[in-house]
DNA sequence: GCCTTATTGCGAACCATTCGCAATAAGAAA
DNA sequence: TTTCTTATTGCGAATGGTTCGCAATAAGGC
């Protein structure tokens, strides 16, 4: 995984260092998203020094390169992170378990050119985030 | 329009505030989303003693009874408020003249029957954010 | 290995939002 | 109308996530 990162970081003109790649393998192994807060313990348990600052100034350049994805899941909660993968601008939340579900589809192509066709709407981003109950949760 | 807010507020026993009813006004006279921020500077024009922690309350109570809505369009901005409309949960952001556009459509319905057939899973809300350039916009 | 300069680590600063609490006023009851 | 209860306000202080300033450090080109 740390290849990725090495080739996008240097073909941008950044260096690869210690705290990039640390919180790099910590986005790269979770299995949820996670907030600054939970990157920065993660990181913490491979190298105890690792620093809040950096954790954010790692995170945040790695959005810019478009490595990560920041999510806005509710306005409560504080931001999320993930890693960038092209069909997974589709969230769902479920509020029994509290999961967040990627959920892969052909929708937000369909909404990009409807927007586009219809309405001259050049989309760059699409997110579309449900919140509801899952299968499992709603009783 | 202060009929709704007074008609809501004692259906669900609260009281009919002078500082409610200004956050009110200024909501609903609101031609674009604003923050927070912006409602109290509004709400002084009313009343100049309208406090920040006043707004505050009024529009989270407002949010509970379904009578507005609190909007995270990036992660970067400070949260938007917006009186709630049964059909706006679909919001265009343009990057270019930061005009935030409401388009109402099916599509959010779609969203939804899709979600629950085919995963089980019951979308309570759907918020789909898009930003991109407006037809205006795309030089 | 040297040198330049991007990056780090630290703490303090920031900003939106919330809280604690005494003072005030809405609205039910008399 | 006046009284009474208690929800609500206003204030300033506190919070919590995130960013900043700056001196110290280390990546990676030469």
């Amino acid at each position: 995984m740390d290849e990725i990162l090495g080739a996008v970081l240097r073909e941008s003109g950044h260096r690869l260092t210690d705290p990039r790649r640390t919180v790099w393998r910590v986005l790269y192994t979770a299995a949820e998203h996670l907030t600054a807060e939970q990157v920065t313990e993660r990181a913490r348990a491979a190298d105890p020094g690792a620093n809040r600052a950096s954790v954010y100034r790692s995170l945040s350049l790695f959005a810019d390169l478009g490595l990560a994805r920041e999510l806005n899941l509710g306005a409560d909660q504080p931001t999320r992170w993930e890693i960038a993968h092209s069909d997974d601008q589709f969230h769902l939340v479920c509020e029994g378990c509290e999961k967040v579900v990627h959920h892969a589809g052909r929708l937000v192509e369909e909404v990009r050119s409807h927007l586009l066709r219809g309405h001259g709407f050049a989309a760059r981003r699409v997110e579309l985030h449900v919140s509801g109950r899952c299968a499992r949760c709603s009783s």
